[in-house]
DNA sequence: ACCTGAACACCGTTCAAGT
DNA sequence: ACCTGAACACCGTTCAAGT
């Protein structure tokens, strides 16, 4: 049983040791462990720590679908590209995470921002203007996904009933907070991710004029 | 020339570290060697490195100014408001960067809360609505921070000119992309979180059918 | 050519010991 | 009460040595 090591081999374990230990269980010396090699043997296939990591952020990024038909309309075909998005950051959570947290750039493929602007000129938006507009959804994709990571908190008390804490704020001070506790502590994912896409899509209708 | 430590200075401290070398900089006997300390004497105060950055997170997050004026109109308002977390960002980006690198949630404050829901009244947006797209702003900011930090690459070539790089693509497979390489390398991120912004608030005009 | 062992310079954290 | 020194169990990475 020769076990021959390689890059993708390398990756891909990686990969497989994160999704199952979290980003703190990384190490070259698990990775090898893994492989059953020491960690030493894998600095022939990749140079660094980081450079596992950035082949982790290719490795997943790769599993990003994009679709190449024809969309029955461009909300549609925008609809169906950030889900494919969320697809893969639901398969790769914790790799995902490693990925922000190691500050490793995610790297967005070609065929996505080809898709995105083929959308936008469906849409009726071109130039530099779709640029923006791609790289704004990819911004609060990339943000909403953050979210849900947990890398952002709001009224999130660790001990008894966060409603309860907001509702015994001062109304003098936080009149709209008081008023909206279940709204507040309630935080669903997909709710508010559909949400600002709509939101985010209807403002493209409206810059681009047409509906379809 | 006794000094006294406590959580606040160590805090501080850690950021100046932050600032001045970086993420990577950051050890608990880097900020004690500052102090002219051992890492061992901050736990009397600190119970871990996590708990720092927590902290860290906190102190950066204490700087956002929210303005308790009244706004000329919710747009204006709103403008502020995101505005004034990039100036957050501006001023500590490295600690910024360490605390999403670590996975620590960043702490939005009650009062930027508040006041994203009460313009959002003003804009005749309420309920789960306005905590909707409170939430979506959120995100979009927060993503914007990450594609500025280089968190996301996009045709980030490290050898040769990029737009070059752009136009050699086949056409046939990227006709969008190669149409618009100057626009895809340019990368100006107060544009781009400009654009992305004022998208947003058309669609929160439209969505609460007020223009002031 | 490919892998290992030992070593180096770091970590965060614990804890008995000092003052 | 507050801080230190030594130690433990880890890291990433280098490099001479083995086969």
């Amino acid at each position: 049983m020769r076990l021959v090591l390689n890059r993708e081999l390398i990756v891909h374990t990686a990969v497989e040791v994160v999704e199952r230990e979290g980003p703190g269980g990384l190490s070259m010396r698990a990775v090898g462990l893994e492989l059953g090699v020491t960690a030493m043997a894998m600095y022939r296939h990749v140079p660094s720590k980081d450079a596992l990591i950035e082949g982790m952020a290719e490795y997943v990024m790769a599993a990003l679908e994009v679709s190449e038909d024809e969309p029955d309309d461009w909300k549609a075909g925008a609809r169906e590209l950030v889900r494919a998005f969320r697809a893969v950051a639901h398969e790769y959570p914790r790799s995902l995470a490693l990925v922000l947290e190691s500050g490793t750039s995610i790297p967005v493929g070609l065929r996505a921002i080809e898709r995105g602007l083929a959308l936008c000129d469906r849409a009726g938006v071109q130039g530099s203007a779709a640029v923006h507009v791609v790289r704004s959804l990819m911004a609060f994709t990339l943000g909403s996904q953050l979210r849900e990571a947990g890398f952002t908190r709001v009224l999130r008390a660790q001990d008894g009933d966060p409603a309860e804490k907001v509702r015994a704020l001062s109304p003098a001070r936080y009149p709209h907070v008081v008023a909206l506790p279940d709204e507040l502590v309630d935080n669903p994912p997909d709710t508010d991710f559909e949400f600002g896409v709509e939101l985010f899509l209807s403002s493209v209708e409206e810059m681009g004029g047409r509906t379809g």
